[in-house]
DNA sequence: GTATAATTGTGATATTAATTACATTTTAAG
DNA sequence: CTTAAAATGTAATTAATATCACAATTATAC
């Protein structure tokens, strides 16, 4: 974790909704915020712990993580760049955070003191119902996860989460999965040996390559009828 | 459903977040709004119907429900009186619902043209942050049942239901259920029989009493202990 | 490059809960 | 009040998946 400098003015990676925002706007931002970098595995921030700021992913892949029953973890979802996390915490009686959010790559990040990003809902409605845009966007995928996960069997739960991860997360058919079997496990709330097992009927169906943790899907119809019949 | 008389202005059962505005932007609702009585059981909307409204449940209790695998039906959530439903709907890029909403008692439902509520979000930042508070409110109790369905066994999702009706819907430990067996079975994601079963049990363990479908919570303590160990 | 730790693979067994198939009870309608 | 339709209760069977117990492999650190 290492502080770089940093105009929000000027940021080339800047969000959606902040594209709403004037210069003075974006100077108020840029003042409650700060750029940082993180390694691989890296804690951004902890269940649990003090509430400050809202974090901007400006790159790289973070994952969210709940405790669960027995303290099992639960990665609610894999973010990407673009994403906010924690804007949960806006809400000024929430004084901790819901989840933990660990790095799966580098990545570099921005720290928004989240009074002041609320100032800036406040002043700018606009941009507040862009920001609610995202987060009820993200709730309608929390929605479909939660539905899934509970009616479909592990086989379908898998397709599901593979696809996720090459429509929602990677953007591409082949990518580099960044978890292991446990996380993927934790993802869709199984057991790792399950994950191998199943993954390995994948593979032997033809569905999809793995190798040195890299995925290829190589049958997006199969995983289709998968995803169907769950 | 039949529509009736009504003015935002001197309405008695306005939500928190109208608290916020003033009585310009409360006549601004009033015209794109209109109160509607249901009886139990009524359609209030249906998922993949066309988006017209944000509704505001002035009294009663409606359940969301979503389609799954299989068309079996998932019960998202039971919402009573001073809840929003729709609020996903503000994004102008969704043209169809994502979820039916349904009665399960007799109900009054405000509905509010979706265009009229964005542009009072657009032009009130401090009523968008209140709406945004709510939304993320909900969203942690997704989070919750997300991690809990997926991670405990039928007992503990059980458990857990009960509490959600008895602390979070009804505010009592007496309570209508006001859903049939097959119902909460569509909540935790089981099958009828299931319930059955384990409603049963918690009866011989004298951890609860029903009695013509109006459930009591006998014991809590030993509740708490099964929400726990799952 | 080697050692050590972390991750993955895999069979056997045990649990959990779904499914099937009716019987019984309760509710709603006429 | 009667009757049909819903809803609930319950046992036997089957299916899915967890757990346990190691072996094998792959990554990571020195």
């Amino acid at each position: 974790m290492n502080l770089i400098a940093n105009t929000c003015v000027d940021c080339s990676l800047k969000s959606g909704a902040v594209s709403v925002l004037d210069n003075n706007e974006l100077c108020a931002l840029e003042e409650g915020c700060a750029k940082t970098e993180y390694k691989k595995g890296e804690l951004i921030f902890k269940e649990g712990g003090l509430v400050q700021h809202i974090i901007y992913i400006r790159k790289g892949f973070v994952k969210l993580v709940k405790k669960g029953a027995g303290g099992k973890d639960f990665i609610l979802s894999v973010s990407k760049q673009g994403s906010y996390l924690g804007i949960q915490n806006l809400d000024e009686n929430i004084k901790t955070n819901y989840f933990s959010a660990i790095t799966l790559t580098n990545s570099e990040v921005c720290f928004i003191d989240r009074h002041c990003f609320a100032s800036l809902l406040k002043q700018n409605g606009e941009f507040a119902l862009k920001v609610l845009s995202t987060v009820l966007n993200d709730e309608m995928n929390y929605f479909d996860r939660l539905v899934k996960n509970v009616q479909q069997q592990l086989p379908g739960r898998l397709a599901n989460t593979i696809s996720y991860f090459a429509n929602e997360v990677y953007g591409e058919n082949t990518f580099a999965l960044n978890l292991t079997q446990t996380e993927i496990a934790a993802l869709i709330g199984t057991s790792r040996e399950s994950i191998s097992r199943i993954l390995k009927e994948f593979q032997e169906m033809g569905i999809i390559a793995l190798e040195h943790n890299v995925l290829t899907i190589l049958n997006e119809k199969k995983l289709e009828e998968i995803k169907q019949k769950g």
